[in-house]
DNA sequence: TTCGATACCGAACGATTTGTTCGGTATAAT
DNA sequence: ATTATACCGAACAAATCGTTCGGTATCGAA
């Protein structure tokens, strides 16, 4: 990709992120973003088709990053389908997250938090598809699988929610707890 | 209050209501509105503030009248609150659901839903709240009161999300054994 | 280095939408 | 019948949107 548009969209990334913590998504305007950007109207809109789908690519580039923050560089630790104990996919989940990648804590703890919140349970619903064995304690209690793979991708999302909102006090094994015990 | 007032209130509520079911919240315009209501620009001010406020009126009307829906007409059955088995409480609700009080599904269900289950969830955690021996079967696991509380109404609102998008198969017997299960 | 391609700037534009104002009319409560 | 007030409707400035266009700067490839 040209140099030029990789810095333009970057600055516009991190103007709207700064912005997405400041106030209101209602009420971020692209002027405001242009402007914190330092980028011309007509370069934003040559980048996005919109304010939305400007936060669609957002969200999506955060966490296609931190689910597959394991696969680069290998020998860190293993990838993250690789874990086979049922809770370690989570617990890593919860460490990504503590570390605070791309900052993006910020917008899971900002007013905003319901946008990314919506996105990141998307992403975890497939992420528990491809591991059935993690539905196996709940399953042959009659119970609809795609049932079961929203309850538990959403209870987790309220677990990372209520964590965020009362301010992290917990440690990621902690958390882990927690969301084992009541799955 | 004003035989007036409440009519242009309500042109207004339905109106609304209306514009929500066809498209996203962010998309209708105070216009739109008040030519579906047939009011005044004007009035539509002197009522609401701004849209949001009316979105946040129209949510405490719905879930008002929902939570309290069992306490007028007490011969029908009694208040929700006295219903002592723990799941009657949450089967209750999702029969109230099912009659569709208010038109109260077509929002559920409708593009905008995420607006209305916050709500939703607001009011349910005060419900449960309010219901401390539902805790119990979990208690003494180490977790967190408001945790639990957060989880619980959380699951209920997720199972009744889910639910709406799947088409309202299951019966509200059904559904709440699989809330109960998973709880 | 050169050169064609293209990303950017920046100003301007019409079109919408917002929230407010104001004088006049209709309807309510007493 | 009278007073209060809710409504109308038109108009308003301000903000925002999404697009256009000619000129400039930067890029990548030859």
């Amino acid at each position: 990709m040209d140099r030029r548009q990789k810095k333009t969209r970057e600055a516009i990334f991190r103007a709207f992120i700064g912005l997405l913590s400041e106030k209101h998504y209602n009420r971020i305007t692209v002027g405001e973003i242009i402007e914190r950007a330092d980028v011309g109207r007509a370069t934003f809109y040559s980048h996005f088709e919109t304010k939305d789908f400007l936060l669609k690519e957002l969200c999506e580039e955060l966490f296609c990053h931190i689910f597959d923050a394991s696969e680069e560089g290998g020998e860190k630790h293993t990838h993250i389908f690789d874990c086979d104990t049922k809770g370690s996919v989570f617990l890593h989940l919860l460490e990504h997250l503590q570390k605070n990648d791309n900052n993006i804590l910020e917008l899971l703890s900002c007013e905003n938090n319901e946008l990314f919140l919506r996105y990141f349970k998307e992403d975890l619903k497939e992420l528990i598809k491809k591991q059935p064995h993690l539905l196996d304690g709940k399953k042959g209690e009659g119970l609809p699988e795609d049932f079961l793979v929203n309850h538990i991708s959403a209870t987790f999302v309220e677990t990372v929610r209520w964590w965020i909102a009362g301010g992290m006090k917990e440690s990621p094994e902690t958390l882990s707890g927690y969301f084992l015990k009541v799955i």
